[in-house]
DNA sequence: CAGTCGATGTACT
DNA sequence: GTACATCGACTGG
């Protein structure tokens, strides 16, 4: 299978509902064709983040400078920085003025294992390449660089792979959040060995 | 294997 | 000042 021969996930893929969107986007295939060579991986898990509802979403509170691009029509990423070292890799969703995005929590490495292995040193186990968000930013050398940019044209694209056979997907509540714990808009393929582990969220700092 | 905790920059209060 | 859509080193079993 020659990976830049699968179709490019077009425009209406990325203007339909959220949390459609998020559970379809299990199974296709993150490429990127910069830097060195060629990188690719199947995504595996997500998480969805709307305005709507959602106080652990960026865009609950409105439009502002760091959440702008969430805002803006469907098909680019929202990359942002956190804990003063990481990027989180979104795929932005829904149609101009509605702020919704995808997050990117893991991909099962595809294509250009040893460009991945070079930008990860500190994994151990190929199981751990690519198994939480800011390890995809990683392996993908994805940074605020890549903020705003149009997955239609690339160099960053998601791909359709039609013989693609996805398995099971579970919902469940999303990684590493305070507020709105309750909604289960993390969804994941069954027993994907490349799916991050699901840790408790709760963090306490006043004891 | 699981649990704990420090690192470190930025947006927002 | 504080919280943060995290990671990896370290500990104990």
């Amino acid at each position: 299978m020659n990976i830049l021969e699968l179709p490019v996930l077009d425009r209406a893929f990325y203007l339909r509902p959220t949390l459609e969107i998020a559970p379809d986007l299990l199974g296709k295939i993150l490429v990127s064709t910069e830097g060195p060579g060629l990188v690719a991986g199947r995504i595996v898990e997500v998480e969805a983040y709307h305005q709507d509802g959602d106080r652990a979403a960026h865009s609950y509170r409105g439009r502002t400078k760091r959440n702008e691009i969430m805002f803006r029509e469907g098909g680019i990423l929202y990359v942002y920085f956190t804990y003063g070292m990481h990027f989180c890799m979104n795929v932005v969703t829904e149609k101009e003025g509605v702020g919704a995005a995808v997050l990117i929590r893991a991909v099962e490495p595809l294509a250009g294992l040893d460009v991945i292995r070079k930008r990860r040193p500190a994994a151990r186990r190929d199981e751990d390449l690519t198994n939480g968000p800011a390890k995809v930013c990683q392996a993908y050398a994805v940074n605020r660089r890549h903020n705003g940019l149009c997955l239609l044209e690339g160099p960053i694209t998601i791909r359709r792979d039609d013989g693609d056979e996805k398995g099971k997907i579970v919902a469940s509540p999303r990684i590493g959040i305070r507020d709105s714990v309750e909604l289960p808009w993390r969804f994941f393929l069954a027993g994907n060995p490349f799916v991050g582990k699901a840790k408790p969220a709760a963090r306490g700092r006043s004891g």
